[in-house]
Formats: C-alpha cells, sequence, structure tokens
RNA sequence: GCCCGGAUGGUGGAAUGGUAGACACGAAGGACUUAAAAUCCUUUGGCUUCACGGCUGUGCGGGUUCAAGUCCCGCUUCGGGUACCA
C-alpha cells in the first residue's frame, strides 16, 4: 500500500492506517469477520455528500480486520476505514501519526488506539503537536535530529531503501475562469460529442454575437444562449466559409449548459455559452497599453522594450489572488513565447488596507416580531440581525425610520432602556474601548441619555451591502468636499493597513484646510504678497518639500498629511502669504488635495492647470542649522540641553559638555568613565 | 496547522539604534459673542511634588549596546489569508 506524506520524519510515529471509503484496497483488507461492519460503514458513508463529509467533523470509522507492516521500523500495525481520508487526494491512504496531527489524534482517542511521541518534551495528552519543529525521539536513525533535519533523513533513507519515492505536489488552484453573463471575452471553445476542442487559430478573433436581450435563456443558459448564429460551421473549413448557413443553435443541440454535447461528424458545433471574467482582459492590457494603435500585434518588441513592465500595482488582497495570478501566468506564458520581455509584469506589489464597516445589530425575540434593546438582550432568547446604519446614530435606532426601512418591521414591537438602566456599577463611569469588546457582541457604550430608547450593538465587519454597513462617502464630500474626503483616507495611516471608517478626526483635516485658505483670503480680501521670503520661511518651505518627496517615494501619505499640517501651522504663526512661498507649497500639495491646490494655483495668477506645474525641488541650504541641541544624557538618560554650534568639533564638544555646571552637578564629584559624542546627535556620560 | 501582518496615551497614529508619543481627534480651561456656531490661546501618557524636579513608561521574558519602540533569541496575544490536502 503506497501512502503520500509531507511527515516522512514521524514514520515511527505511525501507530495505525486510514483507507478512504473509496479506495481500491478496501475490498482487499476487509476481513470475514468485519465484513459486515464494513459494509455498514461504506453504506452510511456513501450518502452523505463531500461537502457533509467535510462540515461534520464527527470522527467515524471501522477496523477492516487487516494489519499492514511499516516498512521502516518493522511494526505491525491495524488497517482503518474513515471518511476523514479522501479518495481523491493522494493515494487514499494515510499513514496516521497520532502525536502529531490532529485528525489522526481525535481518530486514534476515539478509538483507544495508541500514540507516540516523537519529540522530546511535547505533551500530548490533551492535544496533538502539529507543528514541525523540536527534536525527534522514538525515532530510530532519526533521534536527536531537529524535525526539518529528520524530514531530510527520512527521504533519503527511503529512497535509497527502495521503500518509497519523494516527489512534489502540485495542488491546482479552482480556475473559476468563467461567468454565466454576456460581457466578456467569449471562449474560443466548441464542442463536439460533448468534448470542448479549440477554434482554429485562422477563425480568431471570436467576436461576441448579438443578442436580443443581455438576460438567460428561458432554459436557464447564459445569454449568448439567446444568439442566432452562435456555432462554428466546421474546423476543417477555412473562415468565412459556410457562415451564411443560418442555423438555429436550438437545432443544434437541445442542451447546450452546462453540458453541451455536440453532434458527430463534419458540424456544424456549438460554441461555449459562458463568457470569461474581467481578469482574462485585463491580464494583458499593461502591454496593450504600451502599443494601443498596434493591428499587428499585441505589442510589438520596440514598444515592449521601451516599457518594459509596469512599476507599481495597487490593489487590494482580493486582487493579490485573482486577478494577479492569471496576469503573472499569462505574462510568463507570453515571456516564454519570446512576446515580452520581462518575466514578471509588475515589479512592485502593495495591497492597499481595506475600509472596514462598523455594523448595527438589533436583537429580535425568537419566534416574535418583537425587538429588545442591547443591554436587556440577555433575559430573552433573540436573534441577531443586522439593521441599516444610516437608521442608527449612535448606536440609537431610529424606530419609525426601522419601521420603514423594511415591510416585516412594520409592525415590529420594542422593549427600550429600562428608565433606569440597571449597569453594572462603574460602567458608567468609564470610557469604553475597542479592546474591551467580545468579538462578535459588543455592549453599547453608556450613553446618558439612553434611557427609554432602542440601543444596538455594533461590530467591525468587512463593508458590504449584506451587512447594511455601508456608507456613502457622498455625505462627507456633501459635508466637507471631496479634498477633504481625500486628505482624511489618507491621513487615516499607514496605506497598507485596514481599519473601520470611523468619522472622528475628519474635522482636523477639514480645519487644515481652511487655514491653508486663511493665508490667502482674510475673510474677501487678498492677502497674497509678492515680498521677498524671511529664511524662516524658506525653512519651513523647503523642509515641507523635502519630507513630502521622501513620503511619496515610501507611500507613506499619512505623514505627507502631518507635514502639510505642520508647514502650514508654522505659516499661520509667521503670518506668511508670500507667493514666493505659497506657489510651491500649492503645488507640492496638489496630489493630495487636487481642487483646492488648483483653485488656489490660479489665484496666485497663474493659468493653466496646477498638475503641469513643475514639482518644487528641495534647497537643502535653506535647512543648515548654526547651531545643534544637544541632548545631554546620564547613561542613557536625557537629563538637559545644551545649545551648541553645528560646526563644533567632537573633542570641543565633548570639553564643553563635561565642564558645564549642570553635569558637574549630574556628576556630583563622580568620575566618568566614558563620554560618548555624536556629532550632530547627542551626548552621553557613562558614570 | 501553515503563510503574512500587527501590539506605542482616552482614540487614529509618529519616531535613518540617539530627547518616545510628531500630527490630528477627543477632553479640560480661557478669549471673542447678547447667545451659539466659527475662530483663536493654554493644558493634556501615568505616578509624585506648592514648585524646580523626580520616578515610571512602547504586549511579556531574556540578550546585544554607551544608548533599544527600533537589532537578536524565546513567548503571549490580536487580525488577515488558507486548509479534513496527510
Amino acid at each position: 500500500m503506497t501512502v503520500f506524506t509531507t511527515r516522512a520524519d514521524t514514520i515511527y510515529g505511525v501507530t495505525f492506517m486510514v483507507l478512504a471509503p473509496e479506495s481500491d484496497y478496501v475490498k482487499a483488507c476487509t476481513t470475514p469477520e468485519q465484513a459486515a461492519a464494513v459494509e455498514a460503514y461504506i453504506a452510511t458513508t456513501k450518502k452523505r455528500t463531500e461537502r457533509e463529509r467535510i462540515a461534520d467533523r464527527r470522527v467515524t470509522g471501522v477496523f477492516s480486520g487487516s494489519y499492514a507492516i511499516n516498512p521502516v521500523s518493522g511494526t505491525e500495525i491495524p488497517v482503518w476505514i474513515s471518511d476523514y481520508v479522501l479518495a481523491g487526494y493522494g493515494t487514499g491512504a494515510i499513514m496516521a501519526v497520532p502525536a502529531h496531527d490532529s485528525r489522526d489524534y481525535a481518530f486514534a482517542k476515539h478509538f483507544g488506539l495508541d500514540i507516540i511521541p516523537l519529540i522530546e518534551g511535547c505533551d500530548v495528552s490533551e492535544q496533538s503537536l502539529d507543528a514541525k519543529e523540536g527534536i525527534m525521539m522514538n525515532s530510530g536513525f532519526l533521534n536527536g535530529l531537529t524535525v526539518k533535519e529528520a524530514i531530510a533523513a527520512a527521504k533519503k533513507h527511503i529512497s535509497e531503501k527502495g521503500i518509497g519515492r519523494v516527489k512534489v505536489n502540485y495542488r491546482l488552484r479552482d480556475a473559476i475562469f468563467s461567468r454565466q453573463r454576456y460581457w466578456g471575452e467569449p471562449f474560443p471553445v466548441y464542442y463536439k460529442e460533448g468534448l470542448p476542442y479549440m477554434l482554429d487559430e485562422s477563425r480568431l478573433p471570436l467576436e461576441l454575437p448579438e443578442v436580443d436581450k443581455f438576460l438567460p435563456t428561458e432554459k436557464g443558459e447564459p445569454p449568448l444562449g439567446r444568439a442566432k448564429n452562435w456555432y462554428y460551421p466546421s474546423p476543417t473549413l477555412p473562415k468565412g466559409e459556410g457562415e451564411s448557413s443560418k442555423i438555429d443553435l436550438q437545432d443544434i443541440s437541445e442542451s447546450q449548459s452546462p453540458s453541451p454535447s455536440g453532434r458527430a461528424g463534419e458540424g456544424p458545433f456549438p460554441l461555449e455559452l459562458n463568457t470569461m471574467p474581467g481578469f482574462a482582459g485585463s491580464s494583458a492590457y499593461y502591454l496593450r497599453y504600451m502599443d494601443p494603435k498596434n493591428d499587428k500585434a499585441l505589442v510589438s518588441p520596440e514598444a515592449n522594450g521601451y516599457w518594459r513592465n509596469v512599476d507599481l500595482y495597487i490593489g487590494g488582497t482580493e486582487h493579490a489572488t485573482g486577478h494577479l495570478i492569471y496576469s503573472r501566468f499569462w505574462n510568463k506564458f507570453l515571456f516564454d513565447l519570446g512576446i515580452v520581455c520581462e518575466e514578471e509584469p509588475f515589479k512592485k506589489l502593495i495591497n492597499q488596507g481595506m475600509i472596514q464597516g462598523r455594523s448595527n445589530f438589533v436583537y429580535r425575540i425568537k419566534d416574535t416580531n418583537t425587538f429588545v434593546s442591547l443591554n436587556l438582550k440577555n433575559q430573552y432568547e433573540t436573534t441577531q440581525i443586522h439593521c441599516d446604519v444610516n437608521i442608527v446614530s449612535n448606536d440609537v435606532l431610529d424606530i419609525e425610520k426601522f419601521k420603514a426601512w423594511r415591510p416585516e418591521f412594520a409592525d415590529a414591537q420594542f422593549i427600550l432602556e429600562y428608565p433606569n438602566p440597571t449597569l453594572p456599577k462603574g460602567e458608567g463611569d468609564t470610557q469604553y474601548s475597542k479592546s474591551e469588546q467580545s468579538q462578535d457582541e459588543t455592549i453599547s457604550p453608556p450613553l446618558e441619555g439612553t434611557k427609554g430608547r432602542y440601543i444596538c450593538g455594533w461590530a467591525v465587519e468587512k463593508m458590504s451591502k449584506s451587512m447594511y454597513n455601508v456608507v456613502n462617502p457622498d455625505d462627507i464630500v456633501e459635508k466637507y468636499g471631496a479634498d477633504t474626503l481625500r486628505l482624511y483616507e489618507m491621513f487615516l495611516g499607514p496605506l497598507e493597513q485596514s481599519k473601520p471608517w470611523d468619522t472622528n478626526g475628519i474635522d482636523g483635516v477639514h480645519r487644515f484646510l481652511k487655514k491653508l485658505w486663511s493665508l490667502f483670503y482674510k475673510e474677501t480680501n487678498l492677502l497674497i504678497s509678492n515680498d521677498a521670503s524671511s529664511a524662516e520661511e524658506l525653512k519651513t518651505l523647503h523642509k515641507t518639500i523635502k519630507k513630502i518627496t521622501f513620503d511619496i517615494e515610501n507611500f507613506s501619505f499619512n505623514t505627507s498629511v502631518s507635514a502639510f499640517m505642520i508647514c502650514v501651522n508654522e505659516l499661520f504663526t509667521l503670518k506668511c502669504s508670500k507667493k514666493e512661498i505659497l506657489e510651491p507649497l500649492v503645488i507640492l500639495l496638489a496630489p493630495f488635495a487636487p481642487h483646492i491646490a488648483e483653485e488656489l494655483y490660479h489665484i496666485l495668477g497663474n493659468h493653466g492647470t496646477v498638475c503641469d506645474a513643475a514639482f518644487p525641488i528641495c534647497n537643502e541650504s535653506y535647512l543648515v542649522e548654526s547651531s545643534v541641541k544637544y541632548p545631554i544624557s546620564f547613561n542613557g538618560k536625557v537629563r538637559f540641553m545644551l545649545e551648541l554650534p553645528a560646526d563644533m568639533p567632537k573633542e570641543e564638544v565633548e570639553k564643553t559638555a563635561m565642564t558645564n555646571e549642570q553635569t558637574i552637578k549630574q556628576l556630583a564629584g563622580a568620575t566618568p568613565k566614558k563620554v560618548i559624542v555624536v556629532p550632530g546627535k547627542i551626548v552621553n556620560i557613562v558614570c
């Protein structure tokens, strides 16, 4: 019997074998005494679908009556039959190592089979140790090796002795590469006697046919089932011939999809009715963009050699698993054919974080149409129901809107918070925080004035229509404008982090834009002047240019927004309304807040769009400091600051610091063991 | 289980091994106002001190270093992805 394992190192821990009920070996292994039990077991497993078998984790199985010999250890082990082993994977038979596989462990515990621990110091009295780490024991020639070493040693041993062979097993991801809809590239596939064949290259491109409606057919076929001429005349005919013979698809095949039959002989043959997903076209568009007017090839070698591949791909995680897989596959395929010059389509990938939703729940008492407020729900048996967040404010439900929301709630009854809610003592005067909340069910903040109101529960979940937690950015745009929304999304935190949508704090970025505006206008009076800038103003501007340039290169947009705020705060304090300063600032801001930047750019007297303006370049000479504030630290703890000339040599800094009276006071007569001076940074005195 | 991320104030977060908490929100106090909104000013990690100041502090335990949120080793825990795939 052949088994497949990724843990050859655990061979000495094998205490039994398990066959899938469908395995061909079942018959051979079943002894006459066990025949009735085995037959009964297989009969019950047959009734269950694979989905049920996967979903139901009850341990079931039956002993076959036979024993096998472990080829490495030479021990005799019983052969069992159980549906936790899948016939479709590996050989449909496994070597069971209960000490180090949780499924085998559950099985062994249930049927009282031996469990031999193989890792030094591990405890398998409660559960198996599945992790691939530790030092081997009870394992013959593998004893004393780490798991990693043991896997390699076991593989070597098995190959050399001819007991087994080493093989890399690939698993194919389910392609789900078709859609039952109209819009999408049609597959160049026809069916002959139920089997799919590719169209001859001369017949390409295959274009979408005309249909009367973009709807499924009455028989439930995809929309292409409505096309009149959707067939392939004959694989042997060149393009153009046979096309005129209008044959209704329905005549060709009674049932095309999902299992198109097609006829034998010379055709005509039905074409595939599904179309390709969005991934298909988008898997090569970046190549097409390089040479969009080329009607001879996907892309010319010259254009491809110039543009090569995409510098940056920003997309969500769903793209990483969907689109990118196809895109990379197509590109590698085209690379192998010599059509493209780069093996990879994208140089860099960034998965932006997801803006999650904050859902609200109402609690319906079972078998009634009565809803109970959050803090009272534990007194009843309730069902948690998602409720539209747009009819909830601060977790307080608008009951009238709720009744109007869906017809079945029109007559709903409500049990509200008691006039004097009996909250646990102390709960009303502490701030609630997310960390204190349990995951799926949360206690509402004990708001003042919840008495007599309906309070909803909440949770952070993926934003989705089905959870009624979708917030519309239009409301934010309406209230604050698109620039504020854009800046705020950046300001929330690092690009790659997910976080719940929470508008607390949006006022901050909005105030920033208003403050920027106030540098240009006092009420309706334009303040802009052409005066020369001070060194301080130039320093503020140029350190901002430096920071923004750096941040853009590093996709650190949240710190960019902070830098803009610092800049505007400083200019505000300096009362700076000089064109020489504000114009570069506005250009710098344009990628972050394009609308206001465009307007301010014009107010400064420019024509054309700010997008065409040259991006400002930092002039380091404005940033040079004449003095440095040295933190003077003792054993790493900063005690005071000392301002010294920036160009003061290291020895001089040390001398000045050591003779300073505060240093003498700190040392209190002790002699320092060591003094570290990092020029321009810090002084540390070890004592 | 495996893979990938995190863990820093009341909150979102900042910090090329060199002053932890930038910038914002919130909160408290004040100015302007008949009032409110808007705006402006001040304070704001914790403990302690009349004050100067001191102590403490970046999930936990070790280590490297003159110096660690940051580097190394070992954990805890949360989130995301994936899986009865042996």
